[in-house]
DNA sequence: CTCGTACATCGACGCTTGTCAATTTATCTG
DNA sequence: CAGATAAATTGACAAGCGTCGATGTACGAG
C-alpha cells in the first residue's frame, strides 16, 4: 500500500492546525520545517514560479535551465526536492519529464502560517 | 536614516503578487527565499508558536530557553533571526527581553504562497 | 560599589546545502 | 544495432547553518 505515489508529504495537508493556534509539537515542527526548507531557496522558488507561469502550467527540464542560469543537474536537484516535498508532480513522458504544481499544496502551507 | 528599526525586514508585505500569480524576478525570489529561511527551521517554528500561545502573547528568552531544550545562547539566537526578518518585535524592560510576533507578518508571507 | 541575574555576542565545531563536472540511465531515431 | 538527446545520479568542494561553552554587557537589589 504504497501512498507514496498519490501523497508525496502532502501530509501537509493533513495537518491543520494554523501554527498560532496551538502549539505546535516537536515532530510538526520538524515536518514543517522540512516542507519550508524546500520553498526556501532563490533558484527553487523561481522555479516555482517559472512552471506556473509556463504553458499549460507544465515545464521540463530543459525549459528551465537557461532561463534559471544553472547547470542541467542543479536543476533537476532542486526538482527533485520539490517533487520529493510534494510540491510539484514529475510527469514523464518520453524523453521529457514534465513537472507542474501539487493543486493545493502552496495552498496548505500558507494556510498554516495564517493567524487570522 | 535608520530604517532598520522601523521596517526590520517587512517589505515583504510591500511586496504583493502571489509567487503564482506573476514570475517573480531573482531579487524578489532573494529576498522571499530569506525570509522564508528564517521560518524554515523547527526551533524558530516552535518559537512562534510557544510565544504565540504565551500570556499576552509575548515571552522572555527565560520563558522559552528550557521547553525549547536549548542552551540561551542559542534561543537568543533564533530570536534574533526572527526578529532580523521581521518577525518577531523586541522590547527590552529592566533585565528582561520580551518578544512577540510582528502583527500580520506571518499572514504576508502566507499571501505570497496562495494560489487561489 | 558589589553581586547576581537576564540576555547578547564571540569563537569553534560538525553537519547540511547549493553548485558544478563527469558519468550513467532512459528513450527516441535511423 | 549505433548514435543522439533528455534527464538523473554521483562525487567533490566551498559556503552556510545550528549548536554549544565561554565571555561580555546591562540592569536591579542590597
Amino acid at each position: 500500500m504504497s501512498f507514496t505515489e498519490l501523497l508525496p508529504l502532502t501530509d501537509v495537508t493533513a495537518c491543520c492546525a494554523p501554527l498560532t493556534r496551538e502549539t505546535i509539537s516537536a515532530e510538526g515542527a520538524d515536518k514543517l520545517a522540512r516542507t519550508l526548507k524546500a520553498i526556501a531557496d532563490p533558484a527553487r522558488l523561481r522555479l516555482i514560479s517559472m512552471v506556473a507561469a509556463h504553458e499549460d502550467s507544465e515545464a521540463c527540464v530543459c525549459d528551465l535551465t537557461e532561463p534559471l542560469g544553472l547547470g542541467q543537474p542543479t536543476v533537476s536537484h532542486h526538482l527533485k526536492i520539490l517533487v520529493d516535498a510534494g510540491i510539484f508532480s514529475r510527469d514523464k513522458r518520453g524523453t521529457w519529464a514534465y513537472y507542474r504544481l501539487v493543486p493545493g499544496a502552496l495552498d496548505s502551507i500558507a494556510q498554516l502560517l495564517v493567524t487570522v
